[in-house]
DNA sequence: TATTTTGTTTCTATAATAGATAATGACTGT
DNA sequence: ACAGTCATTATCTATTATAGAAACAAAATA
């Protein structure tokens, strides 16, 4: 049973609180919240904030600090390091090209692609291009792996019942799509990603469907619990 | 003098640790950079886990986990994704590196950056570093956003006037530095943040001005609601 | 003016942590 | 199969870092 630090986890557990209040928290009710003594709140937020992910605004209110941005942008480059092997083993296996999408607001974008060595055409996927959440298979498996909601689409449905979603045509005639959602956190809506293959007519779905969804676990495992 | 917290305070610097090393770190390494018992590392690395800001990949490396992007995505989802467009036009316009800074306390640290493409020399701009406010371009930008003051420098009353600061040499010799007050809706819960361009000495300043205000502007209409 | 709230400091008991040590298992190369 | 690493976790105790109380000034509020 590995022990965790009761300083260090209430701190987190601070920073916690204060990114769910948008607009903003006091120190006397981020103490309540985390039942300690004032005092304490008082020193863990000048911790926090002296690594700048805190900050007090005039008023004394409570707000994340700039340095989660520095944190933020070393995410992804990290992200990428560990997907991009993967990634290359799922574009030769399928012979299509594999990416990873990230949703950002209502859109999703590709962050990151590897394209087959063989085959005559390939399908090209630029890194940076976004679509609806609502259009293409990557779209559709975030959207599947959010909670149920009333307004799902029978495609969306269907694809968080499989664990997949293919689509035909959405974004490009002639292309299919294939996508899983990655799952990340346990417990609340963090990063929300997918990995999948886009081709020509001619994919062989059968396999493209096993190995894009055998590499959305393994994505899992490694990108977060 | 408020005190900070050691065992919350080693947590943090432990999570900049493991954000810095791109290839992942092994325990023992980060017990080594952090000074500290290779047990102590474990329990710290645990607490972090727990938390979702750190995971551990197959091989035991660290990297950053799911949890930052949560953080990330809390703290001003907007500006971000809006801004890196207007700072890659910014960036090529004058042909100097085009950055966004934060407010952080006493202090300014910048968030976002874009640099030119072409041209034999750039200026670099870390993201996340940081300066006094007194200090830089981009600091003497943000105090003139504020309400005068009596013990604002002669600087900043005269970048209050002008709606733009231009200082040479103050962070790095030959280096110039040009920014402006993003005004925002959004200022009087604390967010304070500039627009600005940094170069060698050659900067066409006038066109730098010119440019770096424009994109204030620009940057005021879509972020401030 | 009285009263509450906020921000900070000082103090001390004690609980939490540091750090050592050791046990375990997985892997490595011989 | 063997000794020798290394990673990981568990156990233990001295001591330190922290918790929490209390006190207090300053600001805000009534």
């Amino acid at each position: 049973m590995s022990s965790t630090l009761q300083t260090l986890d209430r701190g987190l557990l601070a920073l916690k609180i204060v990114s769910e209040h948008n607009e903003g928290i006091s120190i006397a009710k981020l103490a309540e919240e985390l039942e300690v003594h004032r005092a304490i709140a008082y020193r863990i937020v000048a911790t926090l904030e002296s690594h700048a992910l805190l900050t007090r605004t005039q008023g004394g209110t409570l707000r994340l600090g700039a340095g989660i941005t520095l944190l933020a942008s070393r995410f992804e480059p990290q992200l990428h390091a560990v997907a991009l092997p993967l990634l290359k083993t799922l574009a030769k296996a399928t012979r299509a090209t594999a990416f990873i999408s990230l949703s950002q607001g209502e859109e999703c974008m590709v962050t990151l692609v590897a394209e087959p060595e063989e085959g005559m055409l390939r399908v090209g996927y630029r890194v940076g291009s976004r679509h609806p959440l609502t259009q293409g298979a990557a779209g559709i498996a975030i959207l599947a792996g959010r909670a149920p909601k009333e307004e799902d689409s029978p495609e969306v449905r269907q694809a968080r019942a499989d664990g997949y979603s293919l689509t035909r045509g959405q974004l490009q005639r002639g292309a299919v799509g294939v996508a899983s959602h990655i799952p990340t956190t346990r417990s609340g809506i963090g990063m929300e990603a997918c990995v999948g293959v886009v081709a020509m007519d001619d994919l062989d779905s059968e396999r493209a469907i096993r190995e894009v969804k055998t590499c959305a676990k393994q994505l899992a495992e490694l990108i977060g619990q």
